[in-house]
DNA sequence: AAAAAAG
């Protein structure tokens, strides 16, 4: 145990995100999992090395050491340009390598001089946190033979120490926008001399209302700098961004985290209110579960969460925005380094967190947004590894899981839980406990509704045995791509699992759901899948919700 | 309606 606790430096390092998207198989020989991606029929390119890259001799002593041979596709293709000194606007998330396309040029860049007091020769913006820590590590790790020194500038910790590592000058500035521009309006920092920019996870960044931040920051920088952008999408806003901030860029896309086709198997269970915890404890039991992130849509809920399952004797961990910065980072180093199983968290982990081989991730709550619900299980099936996202919902949440569905183009498979009663879905609102909406009467939408055939009148769908013990998995690069822009070019799954989404699925299959009008969601014309679990003592003995 | 980020 307690070598496993002492190794949690290297620990660190393992979970982090690494320039081959192998998190954690760097236990392995890194060889032969890129036979794997070169067995991927979609990538039949020879793959470069990085000592190809003409990476000076301490950064490729550091990627050597780390057991790294060949860079994933963005390195390869990124890393030319940033030094050459081009702006790269980089479509990739998380898991594909990203982070080591921009730090181990930047590390080359900035390799021939020194830093000058407050004045950072180079800034990276992160949404959170987390991400910020994660961007540091990874210069920690291969930087290790360079004189070069980072700062991690964010809010939550004190400032004081943050402003004296300023003033002895540091080459990498990793930061979130708000403790920045605090800093900056107080005097404690200079960005004149600043000439590379990262903007990374820009998409993020707009979601959160950071944009105006962005503009904010990158007016203080010198137009004469290299500017990396970021982004996991690039829809239209993302795009006019990008063209403010980013001049001739050379553009760089990457769809899937890596060459090998990653897979997701999903799963919705719709079960009450009163039973989402007990549910998910059966789920969590399963043996297929190494260790799972599951997701909360509210903070409180959270704290909520986490007691529970820590006094039903789970191994987890909390995380979200309220808690002690101190606490975040710990509580994350210690799911990463496996001294916990389950962390629950709020969307603050939604997205860029990289934990390597995480096996499950389970939505609590399906997401208010059907973005993040790509966002969430996105932490899963990394890597080329296969992963499970479950999701429970309660009879209400029917236009939630119907707004994935649509936005994936996949149906959630139907999942049952064992000794867990299933329900289906409602007709009724949400019945809301005090405030909220102002009544019910905004039913401006006219009569469209006819009063269909009852879902619990439906039959459980007789099982045609078809996938029965396996459930279809969905291709991670279709779900990992949360904006399908242009037609997809093709669906793989789609011969594997004859759906009639479209054609009137309720009268040719028997089944009816109402409130879909033609557009039946094709899962709930769906055989349902057992999750079967061992029941456990302290299930059976009946407890405390 | 919620979360993130500044305090």
């Amino acid at each position: 145990m307690s070598a496993k606790t002492n190794a949690s430096a290297s620990a660190a390092e393992d979970a982090e995100s690494h320039p081959v998207a192998i998190a954690p198989a760097i236990m392995d020989p890194p060889v032969a999992d890129l036979h794997t991606f070169a067995d991927a029929p979609s990538d039949a390119v020879p793959e470069p090395l990085f000592s190809d890259l003409g990476l000076a001799e301490p950064i490729q002593r550091a990627i050597d050491e780390m057991g790294y041979r060949h860079p994933t596709p963005i390195q390869a293709q990124a890393i030319p340009y940033v030094l050459m000194g081009r702006d790269v606007l980089g479509v990739a998330q998380t898991g594909t390598g990203k982070t080591a396309s921009f730090t181990l040029p930047m590390l080359e860049i900035l390799s021939g001089s020194r830093a000058r007091a407050r004045m950072p020769r180079s800034l990276i913006l992160e949404p959170t946190r987390e991400l910020a820590l994660q961007v540091a590590e990874n210069f920690v790790n291969y930087g290790k033979y360079l004189k070069l020194n980072h700062a991690l500038l964010i809010g939550g910790e004190s400032m004081a120490e943050q402003k004296e590592v300023l003033n002895r000058g540091v080459d990498v500035l990793i930061a979130t926008p708000g403790r920045l521009i605090d800093l900056f309006e107080r005097g404690g920092l200079l960005l004149t001399q600043t000439r590379l920019l990262v903007i990374d996870e820009a998409d993020r960044m707009l979601d959160m209302g950071f944009i105006p931040d962005i503009e904010k920051i990158v007016s203080m920088l010198s137009p004469l700098r290299q500017t990396l952008f970021f982004s996991a999408t690039m829809a239209p806003e993302i795009r006019r961004l990008a063209d403010m901030f980013l001049q001739n860029p050379k553009e760089i896309t990457v769809s899937r985290p890596s060459s090998v086709a990653t897979t997701i198997e999903a799963g919705l269970v719709i079960v009450e209110e009163a039973e989402k915890r007990r549910a998910l404890r059966r789920m969590l039991r399963d043996d297929a579960v190494q260790n799972a992130i599951v997701f909360c849509n509210r903070k409180r809920d959270v704290d909520v969460l986490y007691k529970s399952l820590v006094k039903h004797g789970f191994s987890a961990g909390a995380l979200h925005g309220d808690l002690p910065q101190s606490v975040r980072f710990s509580t994350l180093e210690k799911f990463k380094a496996g001294e916990l199983k389950i962390l629950v968290c709020s969307d603050v982990a939604a997205r860029g967190i990289d934990i390597g081989g995480l096996s499950h991730v389970f939505n609590f709550d399906l997401p208010f947004h059907a973005e993040d619900y790509v966002h969430r299980i996105g932490r899963t099936g990394r890597a080329g590894r296969s992963g499970h996202a479950y999701s429970l919902a309660t009879p209400f949440d029917r236009t939630l899981a119907a707004a994935i569905e649509s936005l994936t183009g996949h149906p959630i498979p139907r999942l049952d839980v064992e000794g867990i009663a299933q329900m289906p879905w409602s007709e009724e609102e949400r019945p809301r406990g005090g405030r909220g909406k102002k009544g019910k009467g905004n039913d401006h939408r006219g009569p469209a509704k006819p009063p269909a055939p009852r879902h619990k009148d439906t039959p459980p769908v007789a099982a045609p045995a078809a996938q029965a013990s396996e459930p279809a998995p969905v291709a991670a690069a279709q779900v990992e791509a949360p904006l399908p822009r242009k037609a997809e070019p093709r669906r793989p799954q789609e011969q594997e699992r004859p759906v009639r989404h479209r054609d009137r699925g309720p009268e040719d299959n028997g089944a009816s759901v109402t409130g879909f009008g033609d557009d039946i969601p094709a899962f709930m014309l769906l055989p349902r899948r057992m999750f079967v679990v061992a029941p456990s003592a302290e299930d059976e003995a009946g407890e405390p919700s």
